[in-house]
DNA sequence: GCGAATGTTTACCACTTGGTAAGTGAATCG
DNA sequence: CGATTCACTTACCAAGTGGTAAACATTCGC
């Protein structure tokens, strides 16, 4: 697979795609390298990416990659940066939007869901990144610290409300990112109780999901 | 790290411990070979680990594990089924006594934790081959697929018996499943939300989760 | 149009990886 | 006791790894 580069090389330089100032192409350049790192660090893992085989599925040579940043790690770096964002994107309006108790739960999760059709690299990214530790951990959590804030004040001022069964907030939430991020990954684990992962389990899982979490989180008339 | 050999080297053949049969010293290395892997595996990532340092790390050279097993990738599948049998071994007792309903559940979320705490780099190493893929995967679900016939099977019955609020037994058992092995394993999450791992906050996290799982899991009085 | 900055490539390097080949000393067995 | 098997080591290799150095082409500022 290495080997067989089939060179598309971006066309010679006047003909094809030039197509705006060296300082668009430049960006350009650069988000397809950070679109491809995060597919394979997504899918493949970071450790099983090697910067060879990134460049010469975009049809480069490694020291292009090395040009823009100056090593793997910061390219990493880089990588997480630019999945955070776009979660933001992808979540922002749900946040803000969305109602309140548990339907803005249900816009989450729906969410979450979405994405994970439609990009399941990027959860997978996440998941790979706090298996890394370290820095790569470190940055991610700092990127997405006010996500993190806004759903815990959330899930507070719910408890308040009794609209959601109050205990502690952070270790509900890790309970529901949990939940939700399974559901939604877990692809493996998934074949195994013999859900094949299609299209039509999807929505199936989704509904279940919800009832799981709305069971778990919506405060009933009894406590116990 | 790689370096600083300090070479044991298991004593000369004669002094310190010979101590049994030479088919019984060949089982105890491959044992440790196992048992060093296993952590390695479950910590660092199966790609992040190196023959060379595993070895140096038991006092062997990487030869001695490719003589006990002619690939990389069969010890994985060794260590594959040595932590199947681990894991068995450490729940067999929850499963075959504990009682009924939400007490069962509860005590199998229990053993969890317990597994967590004193074997961390066990439940590590379930995900890290969830995450491979493959035949790995494809070994470590026909290893475990007796566990998960009978959890579906006490779900079902728990369900008829409307002890157990009535849904999809395998989505449920993933959600329950994603749940007990995040707020297990996922420390980066934890430290986000502001939950340092310690021995005390393991505790109420068990029990947050214990809430959380019956809130969700036990068939309560009013539907939704 | 010219020189300089910019983006990229080819060439290369030190090092690590999983894996092979051949040798060695001890335990085992006849 | 002698031959053989066993568990392991040293020596080695080809293929990759991330990263550096230098050459090269294009585009920009003037």
């Amino acid at each position: 697979m290495a080997a067989t580069v089939t060179v598309p090389r971006k066309g010679s330089p006047s003909v094809g795609s030039p197509a705006g100032s060296r300082a668009q192409r430049t960006r350009e350049t650069e988000n397809r390298i950070l679109a491809a790192a995060l597919e394979s660090f997504g899918t493949a893992g970071y450790d099983a990416t090697s910067l060879d085989a990134l460049a010469a599925g975009l049809g480069l040579s490694k020291q292009a990659i090395l040009y823009h940043w100056p090593s793997k790690a910061a390219l990493l770096d880089a990588v997480i940066d630019r999945a955070c964002l776009d979660l933001i994107l992808a979540f922002d309006g749900v946040l803000t939007e969305a109602g309140v108790g548990w339907e803005r739960v249900e816009a989450v999760v729906r969410a979450v869901f979405r994405v994970a059709l439609r990009r399941p690299e990027l959860l997978g990214f996440i998941r790979e990144v706090s298996r890394l530790g370290g820095d790569a951990s470190a940055r991610i959590i700092a990127d997405l610290d006010p996500f993190v804030v806004r759903a815990r004040e959330y899930l507070e001022r719910e408890m308040d409300a009794g609209r959601i069964r109050r205990c502690d907030p952070g270790l509900l939430f890790v309970s529901a990112y949990s939940s939700v991020l399974g559901a939604a990954t877990e692809v493996e684990v998934l074949r195994a109780v013999g859900v094949e992962p299609t299209l039509r389990s999807t929505v199936v899982r989704r509904r279940e999901l919800l009832a799981f979490l709305r069971a778990a989180m919506v405060a009933g008339p009894t406590g116990r």
